[in-house]
RNA sequence: GGCUCGUUGGAGAAGCGGCUUAACUCACCGCCCUUUCAAGGCGGCAUUCACGGGUUCGAAUCCCGUACGAGUCACCA
């Protein structure tokens, strides 16, 4: 099923401009992408907005944003062009018209003015009856004298596809073997709403078809919609492409995701802002679903491309582990150049108030090199370092406890006079002065390091003291431990 | 309810009839290293693959049924 094709392997994503992008989609266009490249093929991005009532003013613009930080760069669509174009279905509604026409002419397809209240009792009559609704097809056989009156006296109408009786519609999914379903289960469906425009169902079948797509992948969620297009393919004797489903991704209760989920981080945008790095993001949902042949986990894109394969996708959904995706954000936190971790600190540091727009670089540097190999998200950098902002410590109760062990006072006032005089306050010379408070009190090991610790950054956890006192300056460290040694 | 799909540990999963006493990763729990704190290293964590039948010398792997879960049943995509 896979392997070497004889044609090029042209795939698209095609998201409804109705949000932000969210990590289900991100994942599609992700899976699409792996497809494309690893076949040398054309990946395509087009909008598929033929809902109206439900487009969202800079939602495509939002898309194309996260496809870029993704790294997702299409070869053909919109804002890039290509010679199937235009790549929104707005702007093609001539195109849909054309084939609107040649199916109503066929008599494939025919106009149906019932109307919602209509339509409305027909599913309730149904439901009161046990049972199972379907459209009943009775403007199927309206004459055309009918059909004129009906629209001389102006009534709205919609078209619908005309759906042969006892018939199966099937496909070798490429993630699922053969699924299939039969006509008869399946009512004449809406092609054209009644404001002319197309349902997503023809126009996405009409645009796959036209612009030469080799291979649908989405979500599961699809499948049930395949049928109805497989109909449409057939109605205009198109060959139709290969399908993959991919599984689900699940909230933790086991549920698709649905926009409004709080329970877990939905959007790309969202991971952009808390300092998620894109390899990672990439990393993490191309093993939502798929699972490579050996044992490595961590992969660059080049390595994905290389190693993705339809048939290594599985067939269950998949829950959302944020665990997971911060450890493995860590991973890439902890191998990434310096400079770009401190570039994407700064400016959680200055929206916390921390650092102004002019500030000591070389010290930032320092300061996001401390906790740079232990930050799960970029973002963390604020919480993790607002004790060197701070004027005032606050000790929880941890802290206090650790404040009132016998050696504190000794310790504490022993090193703040070794800080004192020393000629150099470096991370060095720090650690000189902690040894030689141990041989002065005799205390050592947590005796020694957490009263320091704890005086000086009001933290029992943390990252390498000398530096951190280092970083805090001498001044700071004194006050800090005069006001523990004053109490 | 109809249709469709699925079910291996807390999570992602490998496994494709004997090489499995079920990989690997996250989480969790220990230990080691580090005079503190992290990072890191090491080890533990499913006698069992939803359940019940069957096929077979042999089944997590094939077949049937049941249960459970999910998706979908729009003039939304």
């Amino acid at each position: 099923m896979e392997g070497v094709f004889p044609v090029t392997v042209r795939l698209r994503f095609a998201p409804s401009p109705t949000g932000h992008l969210h990590i289900g989609g991100a994942r599609t266009a992700l899976f699409n992408y792996l497809f494309t490249k690893k076949h040398g093929g054309t990946y395509i991005l087009r909008i598929e907005d033929t809902d109206l009532t439900r487009n969202k003013e800079n939602a495509e613009q939002g898309f194309m944003n996260g496809f870029r930080w993704q790294g997702l760069a299409w070869d053909e669509g919109v804002e890039v062009g290509g010679e199937y174009g235009p790549y929104t279905c707005m702007e093609r509604l001539d195109v849909y018209q054309e084939y609107i026409n040649k199916v109503v002419e066929s008599g494939a397809a025919y106009p149906c003015y019932c109307t919602e209240a209509e339509l409305e009792a027909e599913r309730e009559a149904a439901i009161a009856n046990n049972e199972v609704y379907k459209y009943s097809g009775k403007c199927r056989h309206l004459t055309a004298d009918e059909r004129a009156a009906l629209d001389a006296e102006g009534r709205k109408k919609t078209i619908r596809l005309q759906v042969k009786p006892d018939r199966v519609y099937k496909w070798d999914d490429m993630i699922r073997d053969t699924i299939e379903f039969e006509s008869n289960g399946i009512g004449d469906f809406v092609i054209v709403k009644s404001d002319g425009i197309p349902t997503y169902n023809f126009a996405v079948t009409v645009d796959d078809a036209l612009m030469k797509i080799t291979h649908v992948v989405r979500g599961e969620e699809h499948i049930s919609n395949t049928p109805r297009q497989l109909m449409v393919y057939e109605a205009f004797g198109w060959e139709p492409p290969l399908f993959a489903h991919l599984p689900l991704i699940l909230n933790e209760t086991g549920k698709k995701l649905s926009k409004r989920d709080e329970s877990i981080i939905q959007f790309i945008e969202q991971y952009e802002e808390l300092g998620y790095l894109p390899e990672a993001v990439n990393n993490f949902l191309a093993l939502l679903g798929w699972s490579p042949a050996g044992e490595q986990e961590i992969f660059t894109m080049d390595e994905l491309i290389e190693q993705f394969s339809f048939d290594r996708v599985s067939k269950s959904g998949a829950i959302f582990d944020t665990n997971k995706l911060n450890w493995m954000n860590g991973q890439y936190i902890k191998a990434a150049d310096l400079d770009r971790i401190v570039d994407l600190a700064i400016p959680h540091l200055q929206k916390a108030g921390y650092i102004g727009a002019d500030f000591d670089r070389a010290w930032v540097a320092e300061l996001v090199s401390l906790y740079k190999d232990g930050m799960l998200y970029v973002a963390e950098i604020a919480a993790l370092s607002e004790m060197f902002f701070t004027e005032e410590v606050a000790y929880d109760e941890e802290a206090k406890a650790v404040l009132a062990e016998e050696s504190a006072p000794a310790v504490l006032a022993a090193f703040r006079d070794k800080i004192a005089e020393l000629e150099e306050y470096t991370a060095d010379t720090i650690k000189g002065a902690l040894k030689d408070v141990q041989k002065e009190t005799g205390f050592k090991g947590a005796k020694l390091f957490m009263p320091t610790r704890v005086a000086a950054t009001g933290q029992t956890h943390g990252r390498d003291l000398n530096v951190t006192l280092y970083l805090l300056g001498r001044d700071k460290v004194i006050a800090r431990l005069n006001n523990i040694i004053e109490a």
